[in-house]
DNA sequence: GGACGTTACGAACGCCGTAAATATA
DNA sequence: TATATTTACGGCGTTCGTAACGTCC
């Protein structure tokens, strides 16, 4: 389980073959067949199949921790090295598409600031591995409940904002006229999945609770990060959205009705790396936006 | 970062000392001093002071990571021996004191099992790492919300009981007359402490989100597992408890009042590794135990 | 002076690259 | 036959142990 060797081994994976992985790694080909070789024999299962080159059912196992794994060494690394290194002169914020929140966009310094629009999934990991120095992720929450976030590493998350929740449904919708709408009476209408600037539907099938798979079918996906395409696209009829409450106003022929049951709020969440050495060094920019940001 | 290096520096800091950490490890004092020394020069910093032997801030801090980590590897270790290991004879269940729920006792297979209890925090690394086939633990959260566990593995968790939360007083308490309680009227009381037969203070702290070390004070810590006990402690006056409804009941001079406010239950879940292969190995008492226990 | 950590050095081992062998489409 | 992975083998770097050396109580 040497780490060098899971690195080699999800590269394989990834592009499918050991000649190419050899080629990015910057190994040969001989030295990737042994690390694959070695894993295999250190664990007594084979991992991949070659010709064509594809994980084994262990071997997709082992992948889903070896992602994990070496997501968490970079990270600790990252950390480590943030004792030694000194303060970034710019400061880096790595935030999802709807965790731009008018509160956020106040706190943010003039100057100095680079913004990282990444996906949801993918902010966490960008503040663990130094990749940015804060994160700004948004999620779907019950009421002053935190955001469930995978614990990559030892991540302070603090609320910005909460707002309501909202359907989004074309103007002439038979439910339009309603004045809140309970997700149960949902779950067979047809939905627009926005995984980055909506609510993604798996969340909404997890939070239901009903059988996996079945409930809120798919009309249209859209992977923009517009969370104003999705009100245009639900109002032209391709299926309803769930957004926070104020983005979906004043797009023509789009109705929003508040989601009533169950009570559910959209959540901004500020991440960031667990002070080390007694929030030193939240002096600087850093430390002017957040103080911002909870002030 | 080599999990070698990593395995050597967390037992040279448990153990303050290289030689007693060369010894249990089984390698001379040189080569532990060699690994501390290497770990230092890739990280840049100094981790442990010697003389007395002691980890630095930078040290504290590659704990925190380095013990998550080799958890890490162990259960992604055990999760793949699972694939290659026949189910094994007799099946081991990891479970909190308070999760010995009656439909727990109830599904558990009249013979060749074996049930070990731990802390609640030890439950999902006897799991994760093959210890244990299955977990059990217990915790409180909001109603039909799951427990936050660590996730040191990909761990599936499924709801197996949920009670009310009742506070335990003494006979003459001055709120012993009331019909239900709020968290907010017993900041300022003093409590029993026991993180393993109860509801751990910490937690409340949290999930009364006041400031953190105020409030909830202890009367008396109690390290055993016995709910019983607690239950006779706080009616001898040695503190408030907050325990499940049904175990806090025929303890002479213990008064229970339900919790009413915030909306509190207590939960436990059943933890299970994420089926391999799908579902093929759940056959067998593991299959049986869970299907009484979802049934 | 003694217990403990560090440094020097040599031997064993492991790991990678070259090159030949082998398997598959 | 061409492309891709495996195996054989040799050199080089790494890591460990032995032993000598500092160093702090």
């Amino acid at each position: 389980m040497d780490p060098h060797l899971l690195r080699t081994y999800v590269t394989v994976a990834r592009l499918a073959s050991f000649s190419r992985a050899a080629r990015e790694l910057g190994y040969t080909q001989s030295a990737v067949s042994q690390h694959i070789a070695a894993l295999e024999a250190d664990l007594g299962l084979p991992l991949l199949t070659r010709r064509p080159v594809a994980p084994t059912p262990a071997g997709e196992r082992l992948l889903e921790h070896a992602g994990a794994l070496l997501l968490r060494i970079d990270a600790a690394r990252a950390d480590l090295d943030r004792f030694a290194a000194a303060p970034r002169a710019t400061l880096t914020v790595a935030a999802s598409p709807l965790a731009l929140h008018p509160r956020v966009l106040a706190a943010l310094p003039a100057t100095g600031v680079t913004l990282r629009a990444l996906d949801r999934d993918r902010v966490p990991a960008a503040v663990a591995t130094g990749e940015a120095d804060a994160g700004l992720v948004d999620g779907v929450a019950a009421p002053s409940d935190p955001l469930r976030l995978p614990d990559v590493a030892p991540l302070a998350a603090t609320r910005v904002a909460e707002e309501p929740l909202a359907v989004v449904l074309p103007a002439g919708h038979p439910l339009a006229g309603r004045s809140g709408l309970r997700l149960t009476d949902l779950v067979d209408a047809r939905w627009l999945d926005a995984p980055a600037a909506g609510v993604a539907l798996d969340r909404l099938r997890a939070v239901h609770g009903g059988p996996a798979g079945r409930g809120f079918r798919t009309a249209l996906r859209y992977e923009g990060a517009d969370p104003r395409a999705v009100v245009a696209l639900s109002a032209a009829g391709h299926g309803l959205a769930l957004l926070p409450h104020p983005v979906t106003e004043g797009v023509p022929g789009a109705v929003t009705v508040p989601l009533v049951s169950p009570r559910l709020v959209h959540r901004t969440e500020l991440l960031l790396p667990t002070a080390p050495a007694g929030q030193a060094e939240r002096g600087g920019r850093l430390g002017e936006f957040t103080h911002r940001l909870r002030g």
